[in-house]
RNA sequence: GCCCACGUAGCUCAGUCGGUAGAGCACAUCCUUGGUAAGGAUGAGGUCACCGGUUCAAAUCCGGUCGUGGGCUCCA
């Protein structure tokens, strides 16, 4: 009889046991506890993820892996891919099916199909994948020659697998995954049968795709859904789908009239409206305020220049397809901005410029115009014309970490004051185009990261997302629902000033060539203040909020006391408005939440006889009585914390 | 830009089979002066996104243009 091998495996807790060569994850699921089974989604070994019937044929670090695991949701969503290709292919058999892979919160299928798939055909879907789900087919993998595997995909007409195949490389093991009648090219690994899977999935869009995502493939259908083990994640997901939508933007913007986007003005081009306005007054004279503190000269400079300048910046080469066309005048061209960075450079070329001058900190809200293709404009997040908060400082190279050291640190003081606590940090790397040569990429790239070694800062690489002139650290801040945004950016530039030429005269009465670094920090107002809104879902805390306090008379009686808080009030600097409605008070209450106004003050009979105030907090409800003066300190200590 | 969907009063939306336009809110006027989330009456408000076609007749059907939305990054 000859020993049956082993394999070694090592388990989450340390512990190392021994199983017959051969033994499947499932097996040794047996001697877990019921409850824990019934999570198990898939199994890990090593780097490899397995699903629960394959035979474990070599030692490692074993686990199972849950729903709590990325792993376990892309494997129980991924199977939730082709149960909802399966039930396409039912409905639909001439469908030629693309990729079908997890994605953040779900999955989706990419179809080729003679006809549009519509929401209407959801239900039906979804009606084929239950049942799919009842008939609980075990999911069985197949490992597949090369041949066989192109003969079989030819045979049952996926033009698009074969494509797939064809492009594998040679070496890779080709595997497909076969329940019930469908069988679909794949890496897996799966769930072991599509019972596994459960009823609680929804199909939610349905979307254009180029094929392997380049826009000179054909177009496929993307049908997004997604898919949980529990009823009451579902519901939850869903639920949040409803409240990000309530929180949209553009929603928001229109019902509290803060801003507007207008087919008459052009698309992309933002109307700020008052209300807008004040909260971007506020974001304003907060970032001047913050930049004197921290040495930087506020600069303003035209909209449009020659485009010369912009060829000398390397503009047109590298970024022509983002600019508007130029315009002529007097037989010369002339540019819409898209950057500021050449005019503060011209600026700091106006002078001589000594070591002893650097750094310079140059800000400005500079509005830029940028063409952005029709398809991609987004309400405040994407739009053709915006002001960035945009600074440029000029220093040496001894000065530059530092420098970037100093920008971290802003870029954290002014998120956390906006209420943005969570960030991922990224550090994106050269691109295929870009200008300069490979030392001074290396070096921004090296000063870039240690500043973020120097901070401490975690930060993940984005490999060739750097922008044509240098490289990039990029601070997505999270919101409230945990979505992530891309605000302030931090570049250390090494080409432009050689391009335009800059020098400072050195200790050695020798010159030399300054170093740039072009940062924003809310990246554009535009997209900050979109932002902000969905953070907020529109109710501004007091310091940011457009109307701070309103003040509403019971009756007529009533207004000439109103007028003296509202004056009073208004030299305190506060935002204050006076509704002199002939309306009833719950009217006026009910408006007032309606419109997210902080502080509502009730002012009646009672008031104006003891000369005090009937303060009301939207959220909080009424807050009783107190005088003009307790009322102002507390607007005013409140306004300072900026909470 | 490309695919799909959508575009009706300031806003949110209804409008059946092609027969010539409706509601609520907002607005205006009047009544009401009311104490913590909607008092009442009356009135005004539309080239049904725009251009063209089919038809006796188009918001409705067809084509085009413009705009908006979902996506086009996740690569078996």
């Amino acid at each position: 009889m000859s020993k049956q091998e082993k394999v070694r495996l090592t388990f989450p807790d340390g512990s190392v046991r021994e199983y017959p060569k051969g033994t499947t994850p499932q097996q040794i699921l047996e001697e877990m506890s019921p409850q824990f089974r019934k999570k198990v989604l898939a199994a890990k070994l090593n780097d490899s993820i397995l699903e629960l019937n394959r035979p474990i044929e070599e030692d490692g670090e074993f686990r199972f892996l849950t729903w709590e695991d990325k792993e376990g949701k892309y494997v129980f969503w991924h199977s939730s891919a082709h149960l909802m290709a399966q039930a396409i292919k039912r409905i639909f058999p001439q469908a030629k099916l693309g990729i079908g892979p997890p994605i953040e919160d779900g999955f989706y299928y990419d179809i080729e199909l003679d006809r549009p798939i519509t929401p209407e055909d959801f239900e039906k879907i979804e009606k084929e994948m239950a049942r799919i789900v009842e008939e609980d087919y075990p999911i069985i993998r197949k490992v597949l020659p090369r041949e066989k595997a192109l003969e079989f995909f030819k045979q049952i007409h996926e033009d698009l697998k074969i494509e797939l195949i064809n492009d594998l490389p040679e070496d890779e093991v080709i595997t497909a995954y076969s329940q019930g009648e469908f069988t679909d090219l794949c890496r897996g690994p799966h769930l072991v049968s599509t019972g596994k899977i459960g009823k609680n999935f929804k199909l939610l869009s349905v979307a254009g795709a180029y094929w392997r995502g380049d826009e000179k493939n054909k177009m496929l259908q993307r049908v997004y859904a997604t898919s949980y083990p529990k009823k009451k994640m579902l519901e939850e997901h869903l639920h949040r789908i409803e409240e990000a939508k309530k929180r949209d933007h553009r929603k928001l913007g229109k019902q509290l009239d803060l801003f507007s986007i207008q087919e008459s003005i052009g698309n992309g081009l933002i109307l700020w409206h008052p209300k807008g306005a004040r909260v971007r007054r506020i974001m304003e004279e907060f970032w001047i305020n913050e930049h004197y503190k921290h040495g930087y000269e506020l600069v303003y400079t035209p909209h449009v220049a020659k485009l010369q300048l912009w060829e000398t910046s390397g503009h047109t080469g590298f970024y022509r397809e983002n600019m508007f066309p130029p315009m002529v005048m007097d037989d010369v061209e002339y540019q819409l901005k898209p950057m500021n960075c050449p005019f503060h450079i011209t600026i700091y070329k106006s002078h001589l410029r000594s070591y002893r001058d650097l750094p310079m900190r140059f800000a400005e809200f500079g509005t830029v115009y940028r063409y952005e293709r029709s398809g991609v404009l987004h309400g405040l997040m994407r739009v053709r014309g915006f002001t960035q908060d945009d600074a440029h400082i000029f220093c040496t190279p001894d000065q530059l970490t530092d420098e970037i050291v100093k920008v971290l640190d802003l870029v954290i003081y002014i998120l956390q004051t906006f209420g943005f606590n969570e960030y991922d940090v990224y550090l994106s790397t050269r691109p295929e185009k870009y200008v300069g040569t490979l030392e001074n990429w290396d070096a921004a790239t090296n000063a870039l990261q240690n500043a973020l070694e120097v901070k401490g800062l975690e930060y993940e690489i984005d490999p060739g997302e750097g922008v044509f002139y240098g490289p990039k650290i990029d601070i997505k801040i999270r919101d409230v629902l945990g979505r992530s945004w891309q605000c302030s950016t931090v570049q250390v530039d090494f080409n432009l000033p050689e391009r335009f030429d800059m020098e400072y005269i050195g200790e050695d009465g020798k010159p030399h060539r300054p170093i740039m670094v072009h940062r924003a920090l809310f990246g554009s107002l535009e997209r900050f203040f979109g932002i902000l809104i969905e953070h907020y879902a529109g109710a501004f805390p007091l310091w940011l909020a457009p109307v701070q306090v309103t003040l509403l008379p019971i009756a007529d009686r009533h207004h000439n006391y109103a007028h003296r808080i509202y004056q009073e009030l208004r030299n305190a600097n506060v935002r204050v408005e006076l509704d002199t409605r002939n309306e009833k008070v719950g009217f006026k209450i009910r408006e007032a939440e309606v419109n997210k106004i902080p502080y509502m003050v009730i002012i009646g009979d009672k008031e104006v006889e003891n000369q005090t105030l009937s303060v009301r907090h939207k959220g909080e409800g009424d807050l009783g009585s107190m005088t003009l003066d307790e009322f102002r300190d507390r607007l005013l200590h409140e306004i300072k914390l900026k909470k």
